[in-house]
DNA sequence: AGCACGCCGACT
DNA sequence: GTCGGCGTGCTC
């Protein structure tokens, strides 16, 4: 009987592609291994889906599999279906979930699961030669007393970056042989969990979390709503210790900006066992070293950002996703999946818990906390008491500014500064001036490609559009007038920084955005000063605002709360509230209570007002009501399609004919076409649709049925779209 | 997404 | 004359 495989494949197309099973290739042939594929010109790799006896198309339009890559499945039958149903949920294909799921280097056709590790041993020649023939040939040396001590297997080569010349110097004398070591892993930590350090001493409410989430059984969702230096990881800590302890591995996921060395320390330094860290710096090879591991249960603890989700277990005990408010859980290219929406489906598909920790909960997960949905728990205590920051707020309109600092703020600068504590001053905008001003014509000079204006740095003499990363020098003349009266218009850190300098000679300065942090490593070293005390004024965006905690910061200013609360995005207010919330959190101990100053032009704002006085947790839930009134996410559930095209007519026709296929009613509403809030970027124009239905079923049913009839729309050919659910912004 | 095929402009 | 630009079409 012939055999035919259906196989997801990593193209962007919205079916699965048959192939016919040679005999030879036909034993052991199971859903989930990978096969090599024609597919057109090329060869790629794909997830065989289906094995069927027989097959719809003509029998010259099938061709064959080129190899059976694998023995056995590649992923456990719980994230074969996560990648399934993400891939329904998301609008897109198995095969495009797939390539998201699976380590590159599986990708590309490497071995799963070998069997023996290549090491290198001195040979019997070796151990009697004279080693001062190496006297010249220092990297051989090195390697050689390397060798003495203990052999070397294939992959400590590559991670502790030894020369591999000098290596293969070695083989031509016959110094080393090659051995295959056959690998058995090492699953002791089932047996018996050794603890490098004592849990911490709970205070009340952290062990009440810790009993409640270590009597759950199976799958359960839990928020665990702890503000800042409540001692959300002790919780943690406390309850991966009883995880542990029954033979069960833990998934912690973190933000991308969380995932430091002193955060697995902390992992590090209670347990005796072997984590898997994930994190962008890996190359392929030891990201898949990191994934075995996890899925042959070497690794007791796997810690990652978001790709680690994806990461198997062979014995899946627990999910912890910490700062689940964060905007890095979401991917915001390809297929655009939210981490944490995933890892809770993961942990009911495995049938354990989740717990999402957050000071600053989202409006999503809230939702579901106050629904019942999910069990939620609260820790309202600072560890070590520490006292409640005091708020203020600026009102700046027609008061006079120094590089965007009223006097008052400048003041009062002066006197934590002056009293030898550290200030911090939050601007979330780079670079030194927003926009290059003609003083002659009033032309503001705009980048040629985008619908946004060039952003001034002065340290790199350049003008860049941040949206396309278009750059040039900054020009001498006007482009409108010729005129050579060039000026920054508007405010950015560096700028900050400079006129700081100026201001409070005394004090210095360091400034934490992408600009000053690109090279590796200089966040670490910058942060290291702030700890010092080497720095005593602190000027930065958003990086400044997350995960790090400065004791002797007692004074925070936010400059431009005007841009960062009204801007265009329905989620503008809860992303104000959670940044503002965070960034107070970074300031003062017990013993020195921190200060948080709001600069603004509408210092009657309700929401701001609202944010100040109850604080995030009553904020949360009355934008939470708004949301609701105005059938938002997540009272309502969102879709978003973007369509770019050289001509505007292209895009927009597309979308136009998009929303024609779709209904609209009482429950379900379609928006646009409309620009997107960067009209045009990289030369292109950009469009989009908006739909909002109050049923999550009928959205995915309304939308699987026209899906392939948008493909069939004339006018997709000549543009590039995209589905985005539940989209974090509408850019 | 890739990759090939195909049809027009500036180069050894 | 050819190298190479990217528009168009196809992939079991």
């Amino acid at each position: 009987m012939p055999v035919f495989v259906e196989v997801a494949l990593p193209v962007p197309l919205r079916r699965n592609f048959s192939y016919r099973v040679k005999e030879q290739q036909q034993a052991g042939l199971q859903i989930g291994l990978r096969v090599k594929v024609p597919f057109g010109p090329q060869q790629l790799i794909g997830l065989i889906t289906a094995i069927t006896d027989s097959c719809d198309l003509a029998p010259h339009q099938i061709k064959s599999v080129t190899a059976v890559l694998d023995d056995a499945p590649l992923l456990p039958d719980s994230l074969y279906k996560l990648t399934l149903w993400a891939a329904r949920y998301y609008f897109t294909t198995q095969g495009q979930m797939l390539s998201q799921a699976l380590p590159v280097a599986l990708r590309k056709g490497l071995e799963a699961t070998p069997q023996a590790v290549i090491e290198y041993h001195l040979s019997q020649q070796g151990r009697s030669a004279d080693v001062s023939v190496l006297t010249r040939a220092p990297a051989q040396k090195k390697l050689y007393q390397l060798l003495l001590e203990k052999p070397i297997s294939h992959d400590e080569f590559t991670t502790q970056q030894l020369s591999k010349p000098a290596l293969k110097a070695l083989e031509q004398r016959e110094w080393i042989n090659r051995q295959e070591k056959v690998l058995s892993h090492d699953l002791s930590w089932r047996q018996q969990l050794i603890m490098n350090e004592s849990p911490h001493k709970l205070n009340k409410q952290q062990a009440v979390a810790v009993s409640v989430l270590t009597q759950q059984q199976g799958f359960h969702c839990t928020l665990l709503e702890g503000i800042t230096g409540s001692g959300k990881t002790e919780v943690y800590l406390t309850l991966l210790e009883t995880i542990l302890q029954q033979g069960k591995q833990a998934l912690i996921l973190v933000p991308e900006i969380g995932l430091t060395p002193q955060t697995i320390n902390r992992f590090k330094r209670r347990f005796e066992v072997n984590i898997a860290v994930i994190h962008s710096g890996l190359t392929d090879n030891q990201r898949l070293e990191a994934w075995r591991q996890a899925r042959v249960g070497e690794a007791a603890i796997i810690i990652g950002t978001r790709s680690a989700l994806f990461t198997p277990m062979a014995f899946p005990g627990l999910i912890i996703l910490d700062e689940e408010h964060d905007s890095s859980f979401k991917q915001q290219e390809g297929v655009r999946y939210h981490a944490r929406d995933l890892a809770v489906m993961r942990g009911h598909l495995e049938d354990i818990q989740v717990v999402l920790g957050s000071a600053t909960p989202s409006l999503e997960t809230l939702q579901n906390a106050l629904s019942g949905r999910y069990h939620h728990l609260e820790l309202s205590e600072r560890a070590g008491a520490a006292q409640k920051v005091k708020q203020g707020i600026i009102d700046i309109t027609s008061q006079p500014l120094k590089a965007g600092m009223s006097t008052s703020l400048i003041n009062e600068m002066r006197m934590h500064l002056d009293a030898g504590n550290q200030v911090l001053l939050f601007l979330n905008r780079r670079g030194f001036a927003p926009a290059l001003l003609c003083h002659e014509c009033g032309h503001l000079h705009e980048c040629d490609r985008c619908d946004a204006f060039f952003t001034v740095h002065q340290g790199l003499n350049e003008i860049c559009c941040h949206h396309c990363g278009n750059q040039y020098a900054i020009p001498r003349q006007c482009h409108q007038c010729g005129s050579t009266m060039l000026m920054g218009h508007g405010l950015g850190t560096e700028q900050l920084e400079q006129e700081i300098v100026k201001l409070f000679p005394k004090y210095p300065v360091v400034r934490i955005d992408r600009d000053t942090t690109r090279r590796k490593g200089s966040l670490e070293q910058q942060l290291l000063g702030i700890h010092m005390g080497k720095y005593k004024i602190l000027v930065g965006t958003q990086m400044l605002a997350k995960g790090h905690h400065f004791p002797d910061v007692t004074l925070v200013g936010l400059l431009d709360v005007d841009g960062a609360l009204f801007s265009a995005d329905f989620r503008a207010p809860e992303r104000f509230g959670q940044l503002y919330t965070q960034v107070s959190g970074r300031a003062g101990r017990a013993d020195k209570p921190g200060k948080v100053l709001l600069q603004t032009h509408q210092s009657d704002n309700p929401i701001l007002r609202d944010l100040l006085k109850r604080g995030y947790g009553e904020f949360a839930r009355s934008q939470l009501k708004e949301r609701q009134q105005a059938l938002l996410p997540p009272a309502w559930h969102m879709v978003l399609i973007r369509a770019e095209a050289h001509l505007a007519e292209d895009a927009d026709a597309f979308l136009a004919r998009t929303s024609e296929l779709l209904p609209q009613d009482q429950d379900f509403e379609i928006i646009g076409p409309i620009p997107a809030p960067l009209d045009r970027k990289a030369g292109k124009y950009r469009r989009q649709l908006i739909l909002q239905a109050k049923s999550r079923q009928r959205l995915q049913t309304e939308f699987e049925r026209v899906l392939t009839l948008i493909e069939q729309i004339p006018e997709s050919k000549r543009c590039r779209w995209s589905i985005d659910r539940d989209p974090q912004d509408l850019m």
